[in-house]
DNA sequence: TCAAAAGTGTTCTTGATACACCCATGC
DNA sequence: GCATGGGTGTATCAAGAACACTTTTGA
């Protein structure tokens, strides 16, 4: 099993990378993974692994596909289930930076190469999460509990690699009447303040189970 | 590996199921499977596989999900990649529904009850069906290379679970200018002749490296 | 001449796009 | 007072949805 781990921060997009100990590939940079156990789910392998490299628990995690190329792996026969996570880094920066000492959040414009066939997978999982950021509600999955506008604005241009109108973009979100206004402002530089949200994720699963379809 | 396997014919959706013959689950229906080999790919077990089945080369064939339940095989732990495949079973029919003898096409709406997690990992599969006919090519998979604007709607019908409107279907689909119509007409029935039509993959396949977004 | 499916246009409504200025704050 | 990002509305255009009658054939 292999983990493709997202974070957005500092209006980037980033992925967890692992540095190898071992051969092969040793010194080169791969995706957390690991082995699944007789007795656990994929699913259960896929968070333990998480919990371990990161420390997070209630991350998005979802499978992505399964790499099963015969000499993906150049000891033996592997195949390899790949998850893809999004964790809402810039609310942990600190813990989730710290707890492995050889992991390491890189921009994902600004990759080292990568061990195995782990660039295949980044690829596919970057091509999931631009179709699925534009019509689920996983974006917000990657902010902090509370963000403001701009902060998704630019989450939607980091992910999508393209521009867009903030009043356009403002209206969409905003009359979907998924995103409570709340009391506070977010104060940063010398300008105006910004309106803090949240999303209103119960309310999305209510609307989502009567056929409504989210896009961006 | 499984393999579901997805046909149209006479107006409605297909599934090819085989009969075990041995214990777990004797006597009842499963989707066709078999277990990876160690110098072949998952893509290569299944269209393995589905030769062996159906007889029926370039079949459209794409991974689905992998399922990992640890009880999913009441023997022992077994993790199954889950494939979905589209034939022309109208183009086939005979040779196809008779190549195996314990194997069969139910209608999609009228399945008989089936072995392991089978049932599970058909609700997924329909589940990618219906939300990639809508911005893929794949329906074209499924009807034979020559065919009618009707036979196009009852499929997007069939699989979607909803009625479309005539007029607004056909300009749509006529819009995209990758139906060629053909000399041939076809004549079933006391009643007009149908335009026959057949589906410009190439076309297609060079508008969607420009950008071209597909949608009914 | 009748039944049965094929074929064809227009109107209305809705949502997408394009676009420029004022506001609140810290320095 | 000025630099910086936050916040707002309207006009135009394109696409989607709704809708009914004529055509061609075989029996």
């Amino acid at each position: 099993m292999d983990c493709v781990v997202f974070g957005f921060d500092e209006g980037e997009l980033k992925l967890l990378l692992i540095e190898r100990g071992l051969e092969p590939f040793k010194g080169r940079w791969a995706l957390p993974g690991g082995f699944v156990r007789v007795n656990e789910t994929l699913d259960e392998a896929a968070r333990r692994e998480l919990v371990g490299e990161t420390g997070l628990k209630n991350v998005f995690l979802e499978q992505l596909y399964t790499f099963g190329e015969v000499e993906r792996d150049p000891r033996e026969r592997v195949v390899s289930v790949a998850y893809y996570a999004l964790v809402k880094l810039s609310d942990h920066r600190a813990k989730a930076a710290t707890d492995a000492a050889n992991a390491q959040w890189f921009p994902v414009s600004k990759l080292p190469k990568l061990a195995f066939d782990h660039a295949e997978i980044l690829r596919m999982a970057l091509a999931r999460l631009q179709g699925k950021v534009r019509y689920q509600s996983i974006g917000f999955e990657l902010l902090p509990e509370k963000f403001t506008l701009s902060q998704l604005q630019h989450l939607y241009e980091a992910v999508l690699e393209t521009e867009l109108d903030k009043r356009n973009l403002r209206k969409k979100v905003l009359s979907f009447g998924l995103l409570v206004p709340l009391e506070e402002t977010q104060m940063v530089g010398r300008h105006r303040p910004a309106q803090l949200f949240r999303f209103d994720q119960k309310r999305y699963e209510q609307l989502r189970k009567k056929g409504f379809h989210f896009e961006i």
